[in-house]
RNA sequence: CGCGGGGUAGAGCAGUUGGUAGCUCGUCGGGCUCAUAACCCGGAGGUCGUGUGGUUCAAGUCCCACCCCCGCAA
């Protein structure tokens, strides 16, 4: 089939390499232009673009969509079907309409669960223990097209956010082949969604990332993985030192002391919560400093017991 | 030249007003113990990021240049 592919970050070059596997003809590849980041703010290509270039695929990188000049550009590839995975700009009605086959997005949620910008991450900070991805025709709402086929993952009590979508990538990746699969033998089932049980996934706010030791014990954890490896949770040490948070664990001990208070002096990092429970951090990154162990953070002496972990004072 | 932190034994850190390096852990050997991630004794392991750089009688410690890592901000 000839594929126009839409698509930005590594989550997106799975499927973009599954479908060059699968010997579907990539009559272009749009991705969003290259962003300035890191401490240099150097120009970096996303991932995608970075793949399609190896692949030797055109590659666009349009400012808009809603212009004469992609317009023509989507007449010229005359794609059969669009593919859309995590692009990240909203495609305008005159886009969805162009291709004869539609335009199949794949989401990295179990439709109509989760629908908008960070589906995974939100499954991940609610404690979801089922996870996984829909591929659906686009339609103009956000998220609401008809679903075609899900894959579902059970991710690990400690798992992150980083591995889940490596697997939900992958899964996603599968599922996107075996629906153009069907869709070229004329099988393809469309289910609409029943949007009386959608739920949003809003893209995480900066304020998000700040840990509240007053909540429970389960709820840090989850937001500890789900921000992990990036952007990462972050707390404050008695000093005033940004602590960001990579990866915690639940030992499931009570504990009778005050919220962010640390109950150990080596050894295991124990804070106690706002519900009694313990969080063991197991991985930290301390503002300056390479990420290590919870263990060998403690080694150096930063944090002892009866310190109290939290927001910076003003 | 956006702001800032850091590069010292395998790991995490300390190192005061410059005088050839310490701590916790790990590791190796021995001991104690029914046993142990516990305890005791002992050992190995470091050109202190790079520069056959500058200052100095003497530099991890001051100055200069460069490389690398990280946080903030975007």
């Amino acid at each position: 089939m000839k594929i126009l592919f839409m698509g930005t970050p590594a989550f997106a070059v799975v499927s973009l390499d599954a479908l060059v596997a699968a010997g579907h003809g990539i009559c272009g590849v749009v991705t969003k232009k290259d962003t300035p980041q890191g401490r240099k703010m150097r120009l970096t290509p996303p991932p995608v673009k970075t793949r399609a270039k190896e692949l030797g695929l055109p590659v666009f990188q349009p400012d808009t969509l809603r212009d004469e000049a992609f317009s023509e550009l989507l007449c010229r590839l005359d794609p059969e079907l669009i593919v859309v995975v995590a692009y990240g700009k909203i495609l305008p009605a005159s886009v969805l309409s162009y291709p004869p086959r539609g335009c199949v997005n794949v989401h990295g949620s179990l439709l109509p669960a989760y629908r908008g910008a960070a589906p995974m991450q939100r499954s991940l900070m609610d404690g979801q223990e089922t996870v996984g991805v829909t591929t659906m025709m686009m339609d103009e709402g956000m998220d609401t097209g008809d679903m075609l086929l899900t894959r579902t993952y059970r991710p690990g009590e400690n798992e992150c956010f980083g591995s889940v979508s490596d697997a939900l990538a992958r899964l996603g990746a599968d599922a996107l082949t075996e629906t153009l699969r069907l869709m070229e033998a004329g099988s393809l089932v469309r289910v609409p969604q029943d949007g009386r049980l959608a739920t949003f996934a809003p893209k995480i706010e900066k304020s998000e990332e700040t840990l509240d030791f007053s909540l429970p014990a389960r709820v840090l954890h989850n937001r500890i993985r789900a921000l992990s490896p990036a952007p990462l949770c972050r707390t404050f040490t008695p000093g005033g030192a940004l602590l960001k948070i990579v990866s915690s664990s639940l030992p499931g001990l009570a504990a009778a002391g005050e919220a962010g208070e640390v109950l150990t002096d080596g050894g295991n990092l124990l804070v106690c919560c706002g519900d009694g429970q313990t969080l063991e951090i197991t991985e930290l990154l301390p503002e300056g400093k390479q990420r290590m162990k919870a263990a060998d953070y403690l080694r150096g002496r930063k944090l002892k017991k009866g310190d109290r972990l939290g927001r910076k004072e003003n």
